[in-house]
DNA sequence: TAAAAATGTTAATCTATATTAACTATATTT
DNA sequence: AAATATAGTTAATATAGATTAACATTTTTA
């Protein structure tokens, strides 16, 4: 099992002892998706929070019409999960769908509660995380509402250069809140002015 | 010094011992502010996290064209800075403004974490209240998305009916992400199907 | 390599919500 | 109590973005 990924990515804001990595490393497993698949369906129960080594998902919503909306891709070096389902055990609202081929490490709600009872120092990282990870979310609900669809895809374009090229033009639409059709407008409009 | 309200809010949660509290307390100050005071200003550093004890607090962002948008509304027992300045110290994207004389308790950035440092159940406690305003703020982005304003309105009235009775209807309007006007008329449609 | 499926584009028309403006009602201050 | 400021409503017009539909391109599968 190839942990070192995670461990990397931990060790470049906090340092674990030889002790707490093997007791980490032994609470977690690896696991690889295909392109399509489901890591979370809307209505399970979202057991576990993910770490992606490699590959690429989307977070998003069906809604009752059986439209998609995405709330959140994730890339290397990202978690994802239902976070909502995650914390309460509840089914979740949220699906979880790998758009590549994804290799990901996994963690249980019961032993992501153990590791962080274990390490205080992780669970301390881990607040953090979820800080910065709520205060970019409330940031995204402002430019829904003071932003165009143009100014929040430029935006989105200078914030996640590498996602443009890897996710479907129609899921970037969905990630921004408009239809395919007018995203593709947008993107004429943009071409024509430069 | 009143820290009553904010320990009992801990302790309808997790249990600390009469040392703890006296350092928890040792630690946090208490503050008024009157209606129409600024917590915090947009281009601050926002240097406390306040818990409520009475009172009301609007979260909100002034766009380049003047205009308001609420992110969150905050009431006792609720906690409320710009979360993004609070983590990073850096300039807040956002006013916190009450909008009734309100009473709170303010905890620094560093007493913050040296609370938390020191007890490792509160640490863990603020984790999870993170994660569930986290997980609330991605089901708000997608209502935002995937609901009219009409049924958008609706669901504010259902979670939050205290908030609509104290704040004026032109907030609720903003932080539904639509005009006063248009909320307006939404209003009165619903006062004519019922 | 042809067929099928998935993705992306263009254009016409429609709709939810914004804008403007004029007005009414309610608080606050003098 | 009058004056003023703040909040809320109504209605006409304007617009960003949705919907529909037809077509073009790229990717996947047989």
């Amino acid at each position: 099992m190839n942990a070192q990924p995670l461990l990397n990515y931990i060790n470049k804001y906090i340092s674990l002892t030889e002790e707490e990595t093997l007791f980490l490393i032994s609470k977690v497993t690896f696991r690889k998706y295909l392109k399509g698949q489901y890591i979370v369906q809307q209505g399970d129960i979202c057991k576990k929070q993910c770490f992606i080594i490699s590959g690429c998902t989307k977070t998003f919503y069906m809604d009752a019409g059986g439209q998609e909306h995405i709330v959140l891709f994730a890339i290397e070096d990202w978690w994802t999960s239902d976070m909502g389902s995650f914390i309460t055990q509840a089914p979740a609202d949220f699906n979880v769908q790998c758009i590549e081929n994804t290799e990901l490490i996994q963690i249980t709600y019961e032993d992501n509660e153990e590791i962080l009872r274990e390490i205080p120092k992780l669970e301390r990282f881990f607040r953090k995380i979820v800080e910065s990870a709520y205060a970019a979310s409330q940031k995204r609900i402002i430019r829904s509402f003071s932003l165009t669809a143009k100014e929040q895809y430029l935006f989105f374009k200078e914030q996640y250069p590498t996602i443009e090229q890897r996710v479907p033009q129609y899921m970037i639409a969905s990630y921004l809140g408009i239809t395919k059709e007018f995203f593709s407008k947008i993107k004429s409009q943009l071409a024509i002015e430069e």
